[in-house]
DNA sequence: CCACTTTTTTAGACATGTCTAAATTTTAAT
DNA sequence: ATTAAAATTTAGACATGTCTAAAAAAGTGG
């Protein structure tokens, strides 16, 4: 049986992974989870007696393919619970987050593949993130991170990478949803900050917002 | 902040208090939550030093009206869970019990209200058990369990006070769902056994089960 | 009312997951 | 290559919730 700590240790894992191609760090496990190194250090012992990581002390943590389908399972109930709080019972896009890190928790495999059926087995979440499958495959959604377009490329927001309520109630005052075409019109070297048009209106975001925004690009 | 395991409690009790006047004692809550007695020692401190129970060594618990309330908003998370599960996932009554388990314990009073009014606001769970108001009053349903009724009385089940699979899955067996008519045919003073009329078919039941099935009497 | 049984509580132990502080290993710089 | 800094691990502690075994209190029948 696996517990509760344990799964969202295996999802920060999974979530840093996805950053990059190297071995995940203790430290950079400290903050994504908000506690100390020291008591990462304890939970890879565990993990690494479950056969869910390779790990090697001092040598960073890197998931096993059992450890990678149940990480990836937590992600797509997260997502599947989301997308059940926004589209039936009317929450704001804002504000599913901590109610659905509760729920990415239930333990009933049933549950998910009927909440999956009632919702019509939707693609995307909420927040524009793909869903994973059932067999614990994440789909490629095709996108790139705003920051990385060049000047007076124009693309659709397919999805946001951060899952926190100051940022997206800053987007919605932006008028960023998913959908959303936006151009840019300028990129300012010294701060990697962006010049950008919504809706005819330029608007300046800085670069820490802009890698948090996936663009499909369009004509 | 609430535990989880302090939940459990609190739910215990709550349960215990309406099936008798007297104050719950130790070992009832053990074997309602299938611990030890020394356990429910423990966890009683904790809940009186909380001031969710009234509570004196050797002399047995009753819930604070803070207590109540908060056990009676867990019977109501557990009830519309229930209720989602069977209506909109297509769930079979007898199997709800163990997942709502786990729903009731969600931290988030929004959810509950958007909820509420996704189901359209429903009074009775799945199994015929009054869905407590936000407010923490559960609705009397002016049902009587099946072995208190007297010999040729006519009901309908209202509900059922047992949420265990073998239990229901009995009782699918024998027919008997939310609705069904019973005619009590023949009392057996031996045991507390009776015979019963469904559908003009005749069936014989031990007083365990029909002490479990609440009826609304009818002419 | 006194022994005997049952119930309840306490004492002490253990597992989980956390922490701080100290020790160890790795890394990066000169 | 040495050393200073950064990252990581270990040691020891604590809180929560559980357990078994033993002690204490309450209930009960003669």
């Amino acid at each position: 049986m696996i517990t509760l700590s344990e799964e969202n240790y295996l999802k920060a894992i999974l979530t840093l992974s996805l950053l990059s191609l190297e071995k995940v760090s203790t430290n950079s496990i400290a903050s994504e989870i908000g506690t100390t190194a020291a008591s990462v250090s304890d939970m890879l012992k565990k993990l690494l007696e479950k056969k869910l990581i390779n790990y090697e002390k001092y040598k960073g943590v890197s998931l096993t393919n059992k450890g990678r389908v149940l990480a990836t399972t937590i992600i797509r109930k997260h997502r599947l619970w989301e997308t059940f709080l926004v589209d039936c019972l009317n929450f704001d896009w804002s504000e599913v987050h901590i109610v659905a890190e509760q729920l990415e928790h239930i333990q009933s495999e049933k549950l998910i593949d009927k909440l999956d059926k009632f919702l019509e087995y939707p693609e995307f979440d909420p927040h524009g993130e793909p869903i994973p499958t059932k067999e614990g495959i994440i789909p490629n959604s095709n996108t790139v991170p705003l920051n990385k377009l060049n000047t007076f490329t124009k693309g659709l927001v397919m999805g946001v990478t951060l899952d926190e309520k100051k940022f997206l109630d800053y987007l919605t005052k932006l008028n960023i949803s998913i959908g959303t075409k936006i151009t840019i019109e300028e990129k300012i070297d010294f701060d990697n900050s962006l010049n950008i048009k919504i809706n005819d209106t330029f608007h300046h975001v800085s670069s820490n917002v802009a890698k948090h925004l996936l663009i499909k690009i369009i004509k």
